[in-house]
DNA sequence: GATCTGTTCGCGGGG
DNA sequence: CGAACAGATC
C-alpha cells in the first residue's frame, strides 16, 4: 500500500532536540487538579466529564502537548476526532498557540467525516471505489434519490424524496448496510425504503460518489472486512482523543472502537447535558456505557466553570434539571455576583428584534451601567436559521453590523455550484450528477429530449453519461446544434481532464479555462439581470479560493466537507447562529430570542420523540444559557409570522424552570393586559407573579423600560405605530435623490409607490426595495 | 426548446 | 412569504 510508504517514513525519525527538552511544566502549571489528572493519565481509556466552560479545550489540547514531550506518540501519530468543523479549527488554532513546539502539524485532528473521506482515499478500491470518488451533498442527495424513486414508479408527491434520505441516514447512522437493515424497518418508505436503499448505494457505486454517512460507514465496513489494514491504523495511531462524545452516533462509536482496541488509549471528553445531535443518530448511551465498554475506564470530571457568573450558572442548572437520567455534574465557580438573567415579552418578532437591536447599541455604547461591549462580544443564538431572518432585516434596517455562522452559504450559490460541477466533471469523469448539472448551462440546445437520449445511451453500454454523450453522437442519434455543441463539450472535458496533470498550468488557472471555454462566464457577462455581476464576482472569488489548495480535488474535497464561507472584512459584528452552532463558543454577551412553546421546544421535536425529544431541547436551552459570560437575556413573543399568518403562542416551559431568584424580569407588569405583551400569554407562566416582584421596579431594565416608554408610548396600538413608521420612511424620500442600500450599495429614486421605492443601483441594477432599508446616500448608518 | 406563470409545499439542526 | 416545480405558452 503505498499510502503506508509515507507514513512509515516517519517511523524511523526520531524526536527533534528541541521537542525533547520542553518541559511539562509549562503546559501543566496553568491547570486545575481535574484537568492536570485528566492531562496526565496517559495511558487506557480515559473518559473526561467535562461541564460547559470547565477549560476542556485547553485539557485536551495540553494532554496533547504531554503525549509528545513524553514521547508516548509523534504528533502525526495521535489521531484527534471532533464533530464540528469549527471545533476542528478551534483545536488547530488552539494548538498552534500552546506554549509548546510540537515539531510538527498533529496531521489527524479533524472530524470525523474529513478523517474518514482521507482514509476512503486512501482505501477506496476496498469499498469499490476508485479514490478519486465525489463526495455528494444534501442536494445532490436528493436528486439522486429522485431519480431513482421515479424509475421504481412512486409518487414522489406521496413519498418525498426527502424523507427516504432521511431513512437512508439514518441506516447509515447505525452503521447499518443494506443486507443488514432490521426486519423491523422493512416497513420504512412504504415497504420500499430498504430496496431503495440497495439501489441507491449500487448507484453511488457506479457513479463513484459518496454521501456524508457513506464516508463513516465504508470505512467501517473496511475495516470489519480487513483485519490487516485495521491493524495498520491501530499500530499507527498510539492515542486516540474524542471530543464532544457525547454526540457519537453508532457507526462513529464502531469506528472509535474498532481503532482502539488493541491498545485501548482512548480518550474521550464529553457532557451527556450538552448531547443535542440526537436526531442524526448521536446515542448519549454512548457516553453512559463507556465504562462498561472500556473496563478499567479512568473518569475525570471537569466540574469548576471559568466561563459565566453565578446567576447564569444557576439559572442553567434550574433548567438542566429537569432532566432524568444524567451523569449529574455540579457546576461550580469561584466567580462572583454579576447581573441576572433578564427575561423579556414581546407582542411580535418584529419587536423583539427591534429591541434587541437597540439592546445591543446601549451595550455597545456602554450605557447599559457596565463597560461598553463590543459587537463581537455579542452573539443571538436562535432555535432554527428562519428566525435569523427577522434580525437581519432589522440589522440591515438600522445599519448594524453583523455576521451570520453558517447560514446561506457562499457554497450553496447557483454559480458556484456550477462551477464546481465543471471542476468535477474535469477530476471524475463518472460523476454524472455534475455532467447532469452542467450539460446544458449555458445553453446548448439540448432539452429534455436530447438529454433522455444520452441517458439512455449511457445506460445501454453501461457507461457514464459522458461516454454515452460521446456514443450517441457516434451513432448520429443526437443531430443539429445540440449534438455539435454536445461534442465540443465531451472533447474539451477531456482536454481539460488532461490539463490537470500538466504541472505548467496552476490550478487556478485551469480552472479560469474551464469556466471561459465553457462558456460558462460569458453566459454570465451576456446576463442582464441585476444579479449578473454579483454571480461573476463570485465566481472570481471562487478561483481566489482555489489558491488555498494543491489542486481541483482537494479544493472539492474541503468544499464538500466544509462548506462555510470565512470571508470576513475584519470589522467588529454580531454573531447570529443557531443553538446548534454555538456549541463550544462563548460570549460575554447572548440573546436568546423565541422561547416560546412550539418554536422552543421544537413541536417536532416533541411529537417526534415525546419526552426525549423535550429533554433533548432542554439540553439545547442549557447550552444556550451557558454560552453566555455576563449578560444572557431570554426573550419571547406572542405573536410570530409562520409561512405568512400571524400565530400566537405561549412563553417557552423552559422559562418557567428558570429559578426565580437568578432572574430579572424586563417586562412591567403595568403593560400586561395593555395588549402590549399579553395577548397569547398564559397567566400560569409564573411570569406574572415575577413581575409583581417589588424590586422589578428598581431593576435596570425597568427604569430602561420606562425610558423607552417615554420615547415611544407603548400603549399605541401596533398598527398605528406602524403606520407612523412607515409614513416617516416614505415622506423622507424624493424621487431622484440619491441614497444607499445595505446589500445593494448606492442608486438614485426613480420612482416611488407606498412604501416602495423604486431605485437605479449603480451596481446593482433597478429594484423595488421597502423603503426602511434605504438610507439617504449622506447619511450611512455605520 | 426556452420562458413564463401559476401552484404547491414547507421551516429542525450539520457533515 | 419564498423556493421549487409543473404545466402552459411563446
Amino acid at each position: 500500500m503505498s499510502s503506508f510508504d509515507e507514513m512509515d517514513a516517519f517511523e524511523g525519525a526520531s524526536l527533534s532536540a528541541r521537542a525533547m527538552a520542553a518541559r511539562p511544566s509549562r503546559y501543566l502549571n496553568d491547570l486545575n487538579p481535574a484537568q492536570r489528572e485528566a492531562v496526565e493519565t496517559l495511558d487506557g481509556p480515559l473518559l473526561i466529564l467535562a461541564g460547559a466552560g470547565t477549560g476542556k479545550t485547553k485539557a485536551l489540547m495540553a494532554r496533547v502537548a504531554h503525549l509528545i514531550t513524553m514521547q508516548r506518540a509523534r504528533h502525526d501519530q495521535i489521531l484527534a476526532v471532533t464533530f464540528t468543523n469549527k471545533a476542528a479549527r478551534e483545536m488547530q488554532q488552539r494548538l498552534a498557540r500552546t506554549p509548546f513546539e510540537i515539531n510538527g502539524p498533529v496531521r489527524w485532528m479533524g472530524t470525523f467525516h474529513s478523517i474518514s473521506a482521507k482514509l476512503l482515499r486512501r482505501h477506496a478500491e476496498l469499498a469499490g471505489l476508485k479514490s478519486n470518488f465525489t463526495i455528494l451533498d444534501t442536494d445532490d442527495q436528493i436528486r439522486l434519490l429522485k431519480q431513482l424513486i421515479r424509475a421504481a414508479n412512486i409518487d414522489d408527491k406521496r413519498w418525498p424524496a426527502r424523507q427516504l434520505a432521511g431513512i437512508i441516514d439514518g441506516w447509515k447512522n447505525r452503521a447499518l448496510t443494506p443486507s443488514k437493515v432490521p426486519a423491523a424497518d422493512a416497513g420504512a418508505y412504504n415497504q420500499r425504503g430498504a430496496e431503495l436503499y440497495a439501489q441507491y448505494q449500487a448507484r453511488l457505486r457506479e457513479l463513484n460518489a459518496v454521501d456524508f454517512g457513506d464516508l463513516l460507514l465504508h470505512v467501517v465496513t473496511i475495516f470489519q472486512a480487513h483485519p490487516d489494514v485495521l491493524e495498520q491504523y491501530q499500530r499507527w495511531f498510539k492515542y486516540i482523543l474524542v471530543d464532544e462524545y457525547q454526540d457519537t452516533n453508532v457507526a462513529q462509536y464502531m469506528w472509535l472502537r474498532l481503532l482502539a482496541a488493541s491498545h485501548k488509549n482512548i480518550c474521550c471528553v464529553g457532557d451527556d447535558d450538552q448531547s443535542i445531535y440526537g436526531w442524526r443518530g448521536a446515542e448519549v448511551g454512548n457516553i453512559l456505557r463507556f465504562e462498561k465498554d472500556f473496563p478499567g475506564a479512568h473518569v475525570v470530571r471537569l466540574e469548576q466553570n471559568y466561563r459565566s457568573t453565578p446567576h447564569i450558572l444557576a439559572a442553567a442548572s434550574g433548567v438542566i434539571d429537569g432532566n432524568k437520567g444524567r451523569l449529574g455534574k455540579t457546576l461550580w465557580t469561584e466567580a462572583q455576583d454579576g447581573e441576572k438573567v433578564r427575561l423579556i415579552g414581546h407582542w411580535d418578532g418584529e419587536e423583539e428584534a427591534r429591541w434587541i437591536g437597540e439592546e445591543i447599541e446601549a451595550m455597545q455604547k456602554g450605557t447599559r451601567g457596565m463597560r461598553s461591549v463590543s459587537l463581537d462580544e455579542m452573539a443571538i443564538l436562535v432555535r432554527a436559521s428562519h428566525q435569523m431572518r427577522a434580525f437581519e432585516d432589522r440589522f440591515l434596517t438600522i445599519g448594524l453590523p453583523y455576521r451570520v455562522i453558517g447560514g446561506p452559504r457562499f457554497y450553496e450559490r447557483l454559480e458556484i455550484r456550477d462551477a464546481m460541477a465543471y471542476f468535477r466533471c474535469v477530476v471524475s469523469p463518472d460523476d454524472d450528477l455534475a455532467f447532469e448539472r452542467i450539460v446544458n448551462t449555458p445553453k446548448r440546445g439540448l432539452g429534455d429530449k436530447a438529454q433522455q437520449t444520452i441517458q439512455a445511451t449511457a445506460r445501454a453500454n453501461g457507461v457514464s453519461l459522458i461516454d454515452g454523450a460521446a456514443l450517441a453522437i457516434e451513432q448520429g442519434l443526437l443531430k443539429g446544434k445540440g449534438a455539435k455543441e454536445l461534442g465540443k463539450l465531451v472533447v474539451d472535458l477531456a482536454r481539460w481532464g488532461r490539463m490537470a496533470g500538466d504541472d505548467d498550468l496552476t490550478h487556478m488557472e485551469l480552472a479560469e479555462i474551464i469556466l471561459d471555454e465553457s462558456g460558462y462566464t460569458g453566459m454570465w457577462q451576456n446576463d442582464k439581470t441585476p444579479e449578473a455581476p454579483g454571480r461573476l464576482e463570485n465566481l472570481k472569488e471562487l478561483v481566489k479560493a482555489l489558491e488555498n489548495f494543491d489542486n481541483l480535488q482537494g479544493f472539492l474535497e474541503h468544499v464538500s466537507l466544509i462548506m462555510d464561507n470565512e470571508t470576513d472584512d475584519g470589522g467588529a459584528k454580531v454573531s447570529i447562529m443557531t443553538l446548534h452552532a454555538a456549541k463550544g463558543l462563548e460570549f460575554p454577551a447572548v440573546f436568546l430570542p423565541g422561547w416560546e412553546d412550539g418554536l422552543f421546544p421544537s413541536q417536532r421535536s416533541m411529537d417526534e420523540s415525546g419526552v426525549k425529544g423535550l429533554e433533548e431541547e432542554r439540553r439545547l436551552a442549557y447550552v444556550g444559557i451557558t454560552r453566555a459570560e455576563e449578560i444572557c437575556t431570554i426573550s419571547f413573543a406572542a405573536n410570530r409570522r409562520v409561512f405568512g399568518q400571524w400565530q400566537s403562542a405561549l412563553p417557552s416551559r423552559f422559562i418557567d424552570e428558570l429559578p426565580e431568584e437568578h432572574v430579572d424580569v424586563l417586562t412591567p407588569p403595568g403593560l400586561y393586559g395593555g395588549g402590549y405583551g399579553a395577548a397569547g400569554m398564559g397567566g400560569s407562566s409564573g411570569i406574572e407573579q415575577r413581575a409583581a416582584d417589588a424590586n422589578v421596579y428598581n431593576s435596570p431594565g425597568w427604569r430602561r423600560l420606562q425610558e423607552r416608554s417615554a420615547q415611544r408610548p407603548v400603549s399605541q396600538p401596533r398598527e398605528t405605530r406602524n403606520t407612523v413608521i412607515d409614513l416617516q420612511a416614505v415622506s423622507s424620500f424624493e424621487t431622484g435623490e440619491r441614497v444607499f442600500h445595505q446589500k445593494f450599495g448606492y442608486g438614485s429614486i426613480i420612482g416611488i409607490e407606498g412604501d416602495k421605492l423604486e431605485i437605479a443601483f449603480e451596481k446593482a441594477g433597478t429594484k423595488k426595495v421597502v423603503a426602511s432599508y434605504i438610507s439617504a446616500a449622506d447619511d450611512i448608518p455605520f
